[in-house]
DNA sequence: ACATAATAATTATGCGCATAAGCAAGTTGT
DNA sequence: ACAACTTGCTTATGCGCATAATTATTATGT
């Protein structure tokens, strides 16, 4: 593949990360939420309560970046986390009721973007679109891809 | 669009966004690169020499940031400041000879990352690709057609 | 000509994300 | 039973990115 090719597909990824994510911020600030919360205040709606490793793995997040955001979302009330009774290292990490509401908010503003997204694809590239992406992911992903190696 | 589809268009996009920064990351590492920095050495060495308000608007990314980079990346001798001879505000940004070299390489990383990344996808659809994701991009980007509003 | 607006750049601050390093509590092997 | 490893979490630090506010220069409108 000859670069300027490369660079296509490269730059568009990023500009794409850059765009979806600012979309996402500006989707946000009324709810007082920033980019990437959202993804553990919808995680939490879907499974229920759990511990932050966990919640690392279904982020696809390293755990410290949970410590601080768990932090700043129970600082706002939209989290509770209680020591788990059989493991006294790990804490069980929960929605409040605001979290709740406030998951259902960012429901609907998911909806939102994820229709603004696509918007103007033929309906059976929208519908092909997250296996499409989840390709790409999987082809770059170093997280179980290349750590297959040592 | 009900949102078990909606987070998975949306999922989609935010974990390819991390996965292919974390791969950038892990190509650039032994380069003393970091991911962001590529596409300033690549856009100056496309270009050539310009200043930062031009550099902003093609990166897509604000001026502030094109400020630390730049400071980065000249600190580690890749780029060179001169003062604008026409306007006192401005400074022209050059790539360095070791910069040069450093955005050579880079491009060879490049291309063998958009095929890592294309991996496995019909030429067809990987042909299409960037004018796919660029479509997503335009649909979410609130750089031009949101701020139309006021 | 001169006040006003627009532009180029910077500093300060905050968030998400990462890695490195450390601690405490579990688990396992012999 | 005890050493060795693993796991869960945290702190420290650094980068990219953003917004808000400030300064210095250039452009503009009357």
């Amino acid at each position: 593949m000859d670069f300027a090719q490369a660079d296509a597909v490269n730059q568009a990824i990023r500009l794409l990360s850059l765009r979806h994510r600012a979309r996402i911020a500006a989707l946000l600030a009324p709810l007082g939420l920033h980019p990437g919360q959202e993804a553990l205040l919808l995680e939490l709606a879907r499974t229920g309560p759990m511990i932050g490793a966990q919640l690392s793995e279904a982020l696809g997040v390293e755990p410290p970046s949970i410590t601080l955001m768990v932090r700043k979302l129970e600082a706002a009330g939209h989290i509770r986390r209680t020591p788990a009774s059989d493991d006294k290292r790990a804490s069980i990490i929960e929605l409040t009721d605001s979290g709740k509401a406030l998951a259902d908010q960012v429901k609907q503003l998911w909806c939102a973007l994820a229709e603004e997204t696509v918007a103007g694809l033929p309906a059976r590239t929208a519908a092909e679109l997250p296996g499409l992406l989840n390709t790409l992911t999987g082809n770059v992903d170093t997280r179980r891809s290349r750590p297959a190696r040592p």
